[in-house]
DNA sequence: TCTTTTTACTTGATTTTGTCAAGTAATTTA
DNA sequence: TAAATTACTTGACAAAATCAAGTAAAAAGA
């Protein structure tokens, strides 16, 4: 049955690893870029060159809205944003040297929080909350 | 070293699961409790009475912005907010009858949600799933 | 004591964040 | 080639969150 005593123990880790994510967060937000930037900006790194709707293929945000954070990383000079020839509809988002920079910044804001999550861990733990975490991932590998 | 692989798969593991819960949340915000006033109605389910200060032990947010939430909650009458006598400053708060059934209402959309997240898995997936969440748990457990 | 500091909470003003729906233009489909 | 779909934009809002200044009570320090 649905208030069974499994789905309250995977929401009992939901709670417990929302507050996990949010500790993350906090310290990324020290880099002056919102939550909603600082993803966009982590999926146009990996995804480079990359269109708005691929980003919207990978994380949950209003299309007005990403269009509007884009505009914005593109008047900072974060990202270049340039019109496919293969299909003029969209556009093509890159990282610019200035934005690579950021990055470097970020990205190590965000390895040291996760680094903080685990530096009091023995190597086979680590090693173990590793598998733990590929296992989830692959179970729920869902793409809702 | 901080940006090691093992640092990455938990980076690649939490932008995944901030994914999930993403999911999740949006089935929770059909209950029309923004996430904050759910996770603050959850907490005052668990902790009644309790004052808004031990709320924000828990919780990471605003206290002014929890004290409006307190107050809107008081308005549409799902807690109840009464002066403590043995310390005058704060106030101790409790789920009204309404509040109870508005928490079972919720509570069972979040059962739901979560369900749709292992419905497709066979018993032994579910059961890994579990373990896997359940060690996550504990290797985790001291921080936040 | 009393007076200074800390704690709990509130409120006004504002900013930030996110949503909705309507609109343009390019591409695909029937 | 008309209709439908896709990619993106924009204006108008609404909701969510923050900040700082304020009140009142309690605790701590002299």
């Amino acid at each position: 049955m649905i208030s069974s005593n499994i789905v309250h123990e995977i929401r009992a880790f939901n709670r417990f690893y929302t507050n996990v994510i949010a500790v993350l967060d906090q310290d990324v937000l020290k880099s002056n870029f919102s939550l909603a930037e600082a993803r966009v900006l982590f999926e146009i790194e990996r995804l480079q060159p990359c269109s708005a709707r691929k980003i919207m293929e990978v994380i949950i945000i209003d299309e007005g809205y990403l269009s509007r954070i884009v505009k914005k990383l593109v008047a900072k000079n974060y990202i270049t944003k340039i019109r496919s020839d293969h299909d003029k509809r969209l556009y093509l988002l890159k990282l610019s040297a200035s934005g690579v920079r950021q990055m470097r910044r970020l990205d190590e804001l965000a390895n040291q929080a996760t680094f903080g999550l685990i530096e009091r861990l023995t190597a086979d733990q680590t090693k173990t909350l590793l598998e733990n975490m590929q296992h989830i991932q692959n179970l729920l590998n869902f793409k809702t």
